[in-house]
DNA sequence: GTTGTATTACTGTGA
DNA sequence: GTAATACAAC
């Protein structure tokens, strides 16, 4: 495929700092891709300096694989294509010594940082969960504003500030101690490093000489200086984004970087992609309709050459059961007229926990589906587990890791002796680990508390010692058997079923932990720290779901849809305090809700639907239901309402609900 | 002191 | 469906 004007023109636009505002489904990716073998190509860089940056490991190991295919896997080889955090941590790794870090740090995820911040601030914040949690989302936001501790001091006006301020230090203070690191971390250390070291600076800069930052309007403040400090003065570097894709300002996310690019590069060059090659017309001209209720910086004016399309329809439901029925009878009928795939299908929605009653129903009418997000692998209790063994032998200081296994499967170690280890920790200053070898710790334990910390300490050594010498490999697969869960998980679980499933996800973990330390043809071979650090990343999740290929129904947020296509969308729960959600419309940010409503649609092909509900449950209570403000926002003559005025009662719409799926489901079989 | 069992409330998006 | 809590039992 050729590529139209304006793409033409991201592509080959080297000479100066560049801006492509891509809209939705306007090949951005592709632009990406052909820009970086151009480059390699045409205009004399080497692979080893150029570098591309994504969000998420899927867009980059996407970009990764599409790179190699399109210019050969030789010519690809020694790019540097991977998300922030992973360049982030690249760097750290690098520089460790001149951080001051000792090899082999953990990483926390924000789990682990709030079990940390609820073990430092148990006397001022007295177990309050809400301020717990927005003391965490205050010291991101911190992170990401590059404010260090100091700063927050002296910035801090009322009360509650410097007392978070004090807490960010405190936190600081011991996340050093642990020799871990959290995710805001691995963008804020290496922007202050380069900030402030010129040398490795200058370092970094011959490294990288050509930058590429996709989803531009996602990145955070110290995102935002980390890319400029790595461009530096020489300004070659290429950022695709789009401001009404901008989803992420609740994590940080600074829209307005679009704009402060414009002032911070007074040359750069403003590159528009209008042409959409995935949707309908009609489906485009209601996003388009919809999203023009937003204020712009940059007008764009997308358009397509496909079809005008079928009608944009809303179903209604009257309660969040029969949504999912709706959503599902719907979808088989369109699916046995239209003979299309199941895999041809999205159902789209605001939170994750209305997964549930879909994930239900496609059950129960045997629909293969797949639920992206949710509670992910990484957060089951069992990869957890063998995650802080893991951690725990790569960095002993990891106290986190360390209370989370060291009774795990039970060894008589319980709350009081941990309780005593922890205290003379403390006033020694040393790891709870480091404290188990103490030759005075005696004095505080009782001997069959002493001997139990005592072998599983060594326990611990023995294994690192094996992994150290010996072959990782093996040493990680008896650490799992040494330690005898599949017995724990055996006697812990509800059902055998149960305990086979965690059994299978943990020989899961092991399988991935075992490809990465041999490494293949996209990545070399990693050290078990590297691994366990990767893995924290999430590197490797979605390299898993890449192989399930099969013909299945997709579930996933309308969040994590950014940036995939589907030829057929369901966006459920279009309703006020839904989408937009109650938060949001509380904390007055409509605005955002809107483009996230605009990336649920422009994800849609052919078809798109929506489904609202007359009532729904939340807390207990049955709450009336309004239909979206987004859908009145949008062109009527392109909406179909089902029903618009009469709703059957629950009864009825339960009955015909459910033999339509019957009646379908009969249909279907004498085909 | 440690382990087992029952009850409770919670779910806005995620690297 | 999970995790944190409370209480009883070893």
């Amino acid at each position: 495929m050729k590529l139209n004007p304006g793409q033409n023109e991201a592509v080959h636009y080297v000479s100066g700092p560049c801006l492509v505002l891509a809209g939705a489904g306007s090949g951005k990716t592709r632009v990406i891709i052909n820009k970086i073998a151009y480059l390699v190509q045409e205009c004399g860089y080497k692979a080893r300096h150029i570098a591309a940056v994504t969000f998420t490991n899927k867009a980059a190991r996407e970009m990764k694989e599409r790179v190699s295919k399109s210019m050969g896997r030789k010519e690809a080889r020694g790019l540097w294509i991977s998300t922030f955090h992973t360049l982030g941590l690249e760097i750290i790794k690098r520089e460790y010594k001149v951080l001051g870090l000792k090899p082999g740090f953990s990483l926390f995820d924000d789990q682990d940082s709030l079990a940390l911040l609820k073990e430092l601030t148990q006397n001022e914040l007295e177990e309050d969960k809400d301020l717990l949690k927005s003391l965490a989302t205050t010291i991101s936001n911190w992170k990401g504003d590059l404010v260090i501790p100091e700063q927050a001091k002296k910035l801090a006006k009322d009360e509650q500030s410097q007392l978070f301020a004090m807490l960010y230090q405190r936190y600081a203070q011991h996340m050093k101690a642990y020799n871990a690191l959290d995710f805001d971390d691995l963008i804020l250390i290496p922007t202050l490093l380069l900030r402030h070291h010129e040398e490795v600076r200058d370092r970094w800069q011959a490294k990288i000489r050509y930058l590429l930052v996709d989803e531009y309007q996602d990145t955070n403040t110290s995102q935002y200086e980390l890319v400029k400090l790595l461009v530096g003065q020489r300004a070659r570097f290429t950022v695709v984004g789009d401001d009404d894709q901008s989803i992420y300002s609740w994590r940080g996310a600074k829209p307005q970087n679009l704009v402060l690019l414009g002032e911070d590069f007074p040359k750069l060059k403003l590159i528009k992609l209008e042409q959409n090659y995935r949707s309908s017309q009609r489906i485009l001209r209601a996003a388009n309709i919809l999203i023009a209720n937003n204020p712009h910086v940059y007008d764009k004016a997308l358009f397509s050459e496909l079809a005008y399309g079928e009608p944009i329809r809303v179903l209604m439901a009257a309660n969040e059961e029969q949504e999912a029925e709706r959503v599902i009878a719907e979808m088989i009928r369109h699916k046995f007229v239209g003979r299309t795939q199941f895999g041809d299908y999205a159902i789209l929605y605001r939170g994750n926990h209305q997964s549930r009653l879909l994930e239900r129903a496609l059950m129960t009418n045997r629909i293969p589906y797949k639920l992206s997000g949710g509670t992910s692998f990484f957060s089951r209790a069992e990869i957890k587990d063998m995650m802080a063994y893991l951690r725990l032998v790569v960095n002993p200081d990891d106290d986190n890791a360390f209370l989370r296994i060291v009774n795990l499967p039970k060894r008589g170690i319980g709350p009081a002796t941990l309780e005593a280890l922890g205290n003379y920790a403390n006033k020694r200053n040393i790891s709870m680990f480091s404290a188990i070898f103490e030759a005075d710790l005696n004095h505080y334990l009782s001997p069959t508390a002493m001997s139990s910390l005592y072998k599983f300490g060594c326990f611990i050594v023995d294994t690192e010692e094996a992994v150290t010498r010996g072959d990782p490999v093996d040493a990680v697969k008896n650490l799992v058997r040494k330690i005898n869960y599949e017995d724990y998980l055996y006697e812990n679980s509800t059902s055998a079923k149960a305990a086979e499933m965690r059994m299978k996800n943990i020989s899961e973990l092991y399988r991935w932990v075992t490809e990465m330390l041999a490494g293949d043809d996209l990545d070399e071979p990693m050290t078990l720290p590297e691994v366990v650090t990767r893995l924290t990343l999430r590197d490797m999740m979605e390299r898993n779901s890449e192989d399930e290929g099969g013909d299945q129904v997709q579930l996933m947020t309308l969040h994590a849809s950014k940036g995939l296509e589907f030829p057929y969308v369901f966006m459920v729960g279009a309703e006020e305090r839904i989408l937009p959600h109650q938060s949001s419309i509380d904390e007055g940010n409509v605005e955002e809700e809107r483009r996230l409503a605009y990336v649920g649609i422009t994800r849609a092909q052919k078809e798109l639907w929506f489904v609202i509900c007359r009532e729904r449950r939340q807390f207990g209570e049955t709450m009336r239901c309004e239909p979206s403000r987004f859908l009145m926002e949008l062109p009527q003559d392109d909406l179909i309402w089902e029903n618009r005025k009469p709703l059957a009662s629950p009864e009825q719409q339960q009955a015909t609900g459910k033999s339509n799926i019957a009646n379908l489901r009969n249909m279907l079989k004498t085909k």
